[in-house]
DNA sequence: AGGTGAGGTTAACGATCGTTAACCAGGATC
DNA sequence: GATCCTGGTTAACGATCGTTAACCTCACCT
């Protein structure tokens, strides 16, 4: 692999490839160290702690997703365009960091309090961008249901880590196609669905 | 709480709750006894180890899911209408088992390596279920696709403890419609599906 | 009455964990 | 050439974990 990559970088990559496989607590420093050449203890001249590099992992990635997220809003010329380039965005990222889309909702519980809350900000924010662009397509959709709706579109693309049975061209045509067609049009025009009707017909 | 309930199933349902909140490693079996009003070691008169109270509480919702969705396809008269049911069904478990759900694909490498073959094998005939209704509606699309299409399906309607920010009737609607539209027709073999529109971009 | 088993208790065990301490090699700096 | 910082090492610590052992207490059966 990348063998130029600064240790405290493979820590980074190993952390997140162990930590998706068996947890944040199924990992020793012990283990990390072991995977990446050295033993124990020497981790602790690059991190102040095994939380602070959770967090920092998180941190990192969550920082990411958001700001090119906006990036991409900010590029885009209309809503629909605004929301095929984040969903090509998403995809993209949950292909190539496939661990750590696994560490982010998995471990979410045990970093520090700090981070925990940065990272929920960050996300938020990132929820948000999606559902502003949701409801530029459809106004009558409530925020709350604009989010839900996010929430799932993730739910979905992330679905990746766990079905690695698809190269990853073939991966991304699919996960883009079914994530366009779910966020397509979000109040259900079909009948059998229930009489939930997501309200907001009138507020 | 429902009191009614033995002391063997109060475990299992607390300790679901508490894993999914801090993951399998993150709960002493001592934090266990004390949220069930029992306190440390009184667990081993009801199981025979804490790994076996995780592998019954997966394999039990393994099996559930399984029996149910066979069930609701060997009622069904078409394709469509086993696929509309069995959205149907998992995204009522999901809402009623939320932290069952966060569980069986964080804590799934935490299990005994024999119950976890099991369940491997119980999920692999539940995807295979989904994958064989929509291979009905597109003969074309290949089994690998078919199952890919099914995870997906999973992890967006599996998306609903991350966000529980609408109340459960709503978000029925929401994730039934998008996980029917997701799956509706069935992916082009067209790779690099490019600059793709979403259709409701008029209103 | 007396025995029994189910479901608790506390105490204690060995293992493992995250973390700290003390030490050491080597290359850059002055 | 002495010095210092960087990134390692091994040893040891205290805490916590899952698990076992030994004991207790009733409800229940005969």
């Amino acid at each position: 692999m990348t063998e130029t990559q600064t240790r405290r970088q493979q820590l980074l990559d190993t952390a997140a490839e162990l930590f998706a496989a068996r947890g944040f607590h199924g990992v020793s420093v012990a283990d990390l160290g072991a995977a990446c050449g050295i033993s124990g203890p020497a981790l602790y001249k690059h991190f102040p702690s095994k939380e602070a590099l959770l967090a920092e992992m998180l941190v990192a990635i969550s920082e990411q997703l958001l700001a090119e997220g906006q990036a991409r809003v900010a590029d885009a010329t209309s809503a629909s365009e605004a929301l095929s380039s984040l969903v090509d965005w998403h995809v993209d990222f949950a292909l190539r960091h496939r661990a750590l889309i696994v560490v982010q909702d998995r471990d979410w519980s045990s970093m520090p309090a700090e981070s925990r809350e940065q990272v929920r900000t960050l996300q938020r924010a990132y929820v948000d961008l999606w559902a502003a662009q949701l409801r530029l397509l459809d106004p009558r959709l409530p925020l709350s249901a604009a989010r839900a709706m996010a929430h799932a579109a993730f739910g979905l693309i992330n679905s990746t880590p766990h079905s690695g049975l698809l190269p990853a061209d073939e991966m991304r045509g699919v996960l883009t196609a079914m994530a366009l067609r779910a966020l397509g049009s979000p109040v259900p025009g079909s009948p059998g669905l229930g009489s939930s009707g997501l309200g907001s017909s009138d507020s």
